[in-house]
DNA sequence: CAGTAAAATGACTACCCAGTCATTTTATCG
DNA sequence: CGATAAAATGACTGGGTAGTCATTTTACTG
């Protein structure tokens, strides 16, 4: 009997869709997808195998889930800081703060996103290309950001959509560089110079 | 009996080496490592098994191989391509330029570099380092134009081996995307994008 | 050409793991 | 407290593959 919306069974169903999440966001950033089995994802969960696939259709659904609530987590996050800021500038410093902050924050779920990109062009186009629009949808929020500004002059004639990949490469650069112990520079000071590059890279002369 | 510095075996083994590795090469970035297997790698260099263990000790070792053999192939014909610029423009602009063309001519390789890069956190310490000294190699070509530059004050007072590896990334972002048909420019105009905003990005004031 | 050594073969072993399903455990309720 | 349904279990199946090695093929040599 429904009582306060969610019935006794959607509310088990969303604890162990939750507990397996969590359980597979840390084997597959530690193992990647092949290494991680789906026996030590319901181990880590506290659950028998059989219970794994009475919540997920399949390994790839759990791990789909992992990586999109991730992505979708981290562009809303974006989203709302940059629209928090009021200044151009700030909005753009901003998109590289809050994406640099949040995977320093997830650790584990960058690390399957960084493998989810290496594998971009081994796995079936559709695949890839479910990817590819998941990606594209936080570059754009950058994108806008860039065309704003190139029609109020505040930055050169560049094409916008190339501009803001390569901005959000640059981000996962970094963070790469930083999760692998390569930067020995603070957050702060990775961001600063991303942010210098960048800007000197793109404002109007 | 060695006739001409090599003997018949070394010959043959350095046949069979090739093969298996141009074999390897492709299955690799087709199908990416777990997906390409032994048999399917012996199959298209017209062997059978066994033979791939005669002269590669493992599958790890053959990717390894292709790996560092293409990585090594590269940094070469960028170094030569620098050496050959006059100016320090010239010799930052052949960096990307050659990179890109090199991976634009080599997309196999470069589907299994960028895989690489990919698991590179799921590795065991040990192999993650030899990746990364090989990645870093090429970068340190780069850091040591921007450590003249910055000494000669052409260019601004950066951190030149940030700088270096963030360059690294714009390339290696531009390939990603042209790969994936996210670009859609030629390659000349994405080399002039890169460079642009680096040279922007860096230039003293 | 026979005899020997080098090279190649592919059937086989040993292992791994995603996904299933008959059985058991736990919760619900009259 | 049974009876019934819901949830969980884990042994099992089927498919797959890295690496081995006894056997066969090929090359070389006197």
């Amino acid at each position: 009997m429904p009582v306060l919306g969610k019935t006794r069974k959607e509310v088990l169903t969303e604890f162990r869709m939750e507990e397996l999440l969590e359980a597979a966001r840390k084997l597959f950033a530690e193992k990647g997808f092949h290494g991680a089995t789906v026996d030590k994802i319901a181990d880590a969960a506290g659950v028998a195998k059989g219970t794994v696939y009475l919540y997920y259709r399949s390994k790839r659904a759990i791990y789909w889930a992992a990586l999109e609530r991730g992505i979708a987590a981290m562009i809303e996050e974006v989203q709302t800081q940059v629209d928090a800021e009021e200044t151009l500038e700030g909005k753009i410093r901003a998109f590289i703060t809050i994406k640099l902050c949040y995977f320093e924050r997830n650790r584990d779920f960058f690390k399957i996103y960084i493998s989810e990109f290496g594998s971009a062009f081994t796995h079936p186009v559709q695949i890839r290309k479910r990817f590819g629009d998941l990606y594209l949808r936080q570059a754009r929020v950058l994108e806008a950001l860039l065309r704003e500004g190139i029609k109020r002059k505040a930055i050169r004639s560049i094409r916008a959509d190339t501009a803001a990949l390569a901005i959000s490469d640059l981000t996962r650069g970094i963070i790469t560089q930083r999760l692998l112990g390569w930067s020995k520079g603070g957050v702060e000071s990775d961001i600063r110079f991303i942010f210098d590059l960048v800007w000197k890279g793109i404002a109007a002369p």
